[in-house]
DNA sequence: CATGAATGAGATTTCATTCAT
DNA sequence: CATGAATGAAATCTCATTCAT
């Protein structure tokens, strides 16, 4: 179960492709095994299960779009330029790799809930970097003081979500990064009420 | 195939059950008929097939939904008003019934793209609501005039659906109409950030 | 189960008409009934079961065969006149029902042994036609005086049954009764050979 | 879905085991495999339905059943004495496997249409024997010269196919291919009436 | 390390027949 | 006599996983 040997990206990447294209509950393993250019067996040298190549698949991506998202945010100084700029990371890298954006945001969810709930423990490094900038901008003064974090997290994560999802299920029609701005403009003064 | 008469309501009320207590794909038709007191094979009087049930399952219940929300806000003034009564009514209903709650934000979610089509047909009456609110609160100067209609009902609906989603993965644990309000703030001032 | 009732023909000649058209297989009880213009309960007032019907159809059917077959040989007077008009007044009665034709050669044919064993019971006053005709042939000196009956029968029988499952197969797009000189003198004749 | 491997005869094999021992309607895919002695996932990597092990089934019988033949007939030299070895051979065969003779005769015709015309498909490399035997028959002089070709392989294969079922449906209980001499005579000469 | 043939559990749906009205 | 809603048994096929080579 070596996770560095070529074979265990190669099957990753199969996994991605056989999913986008052939959506979730097509993607048999015999599929992914073809495309990756291996046998069947081949798969349980490198995944325990085919659960394991899923969550292992979302580890993955996920991580990389965390280790992006926190490197460029380093280099930002407010709360609210860290938030533009994790938007619209979020949604370059979405854009850029369309089978990516199709697995994660529409074929992954079909998954059974015991492995939606692996998939969140995933998604909490994810979360953290959000709850991270809304400290930050409590603190600075940028944000409200008395925003309630989780659900400040919920609305952010929520909308970026939702918004990324809306794209897919349009086909991707239009472009999603240069929704970033607007999207942040709304994050930042919502519905623009005096209450 | 008549909606009206009893045992189509029975059928569907035992289907949100198994599917909330089995979970979606352990939600045989055998249970459901069994919960419903029927015999299998009289499922098959009132839907075509399997996916007909989970099909009718959303559109009875969010027809449930857009109704009881139309009916509160229409005797609201402002659209911030609307807004409130909106999000307090569908958290309401979830929290009402913890059953159904499950079905529609977690189980449901697992089924096929195609399915997941059919349910965002119906969505869309609930999102024509949220549509006719921003558009007021647009007219009426309470909200803000350069609005994008489409971000801020993704905003708005997947703000709404994250908070509640999180509910039910935290096994309901807190009040969800009690975040209500503070939904409503967040989602009309965002993070209050002086933009 | 009173077979002069209107309904009991009423529901033979709807079945003939439904498995004619939707096939053997498709041809389920409630099609009869709702073709025989009764609840599908009523076909139980006058079959036993599903399979009375076929048989019960065939019965009939193949009565008015024998019934009009005899009538016109009795008046012809030699063994091969009588062969003629027999294999004519078949083909005839073929070719004036079209539906009658598919059930008889082809549909009625994928039921169960059974079924099979009942229907060649109500086959027996055919063959017997057939049988009184060769005798009538042998004594009178028109035909070989050693002809086997029982193979002789199964020759004309055969050589009847295969030219009208084929010509049905063809979709009956060349006139049958046309064929019923050219048929008799094959089985008079044989292929001619002097041997 | 490679043929050449012992499987595949095999489970062809269990097929007719099975369709000859419980009927047509009473062979289950699971009876068929457990006959074959693999488990029942087996048999779909080998054939792509049910269906498709009943026509692979006549495909390997009727092709031996022509071959048998073409060898015998390519050494004899009149077409009369071709028609006898291919009468013969065809009796033979089926009198050599009972449950050969069953499943083609009686429980493969209870499939339906479409089984059965793909079944027909196969037919007609036996049939093509017959027609040559006819032309030569009539170009040799030894037959009549204004045979109709059509009629005649109808009688030919109607007699044929009529003998083998009534045997059958005495269930075997007198010799088939001792019947072949006089079935021989029958088609040569007919009812032996001077026309 | 790698292969890929073999396994076998499990669920939807149909439709002949019944029986309360 | 007539109805038609309800019953419930029964079978094909898929696919994740294993293990002998």
């Amino acid at each position: 179960m070596n996770r560095n040997r070529p074979k265990y990206k190669q099957i990753i990447d199969a996994a991605v492709v056989v999913i986008a294209q052939n959506g979730y509950h097509q993607a048999q393993v015999s599929k992914i095994a073809k495309q990756a250019g291996v046998a069947d067996g081949t798969i349980y040298l490198y995944f325990k299960n085919k659960e394991d190549i899923l969550i292992s698949l979302f580890y993955e991506k996920m991580g990389y779009f965390v280790e992006q998202i926190e490197d460029e945010i380093k280099e930002t100084m407010s709360a609210a330029e860290k938030l533009l700029v994790m938007i619209r990371k979020h949604f370059q890298i979405l854009a850029s790799d369309a089978n990516l954006a199709i697995v994660t945001q529409l074929e992954l969810r079909q998954s059974n809930l015991e492995l939606r709930e692996r998939i969140n423990d995933v998604l909490r490094d994810y979360l953290k970097i959000v709850d991270t900038i809304i400290l930050e901008g409590k603190e600075s003064g940028e944000f409200l003081s008395n925003l309630d974090v989780r659900l400040t997290r919920q609305m952010i994560f929520g909308t970026i979500d939702e918004t990324a999802t809306t794209w897919i299920m349009n086909n991707q029609k239009y472009s999603l990064p240069e929704l970033a701005e607007s999207v942040h403009q709304l994050l930042l003064g919502g519905c623009g009420s005096k209450i």
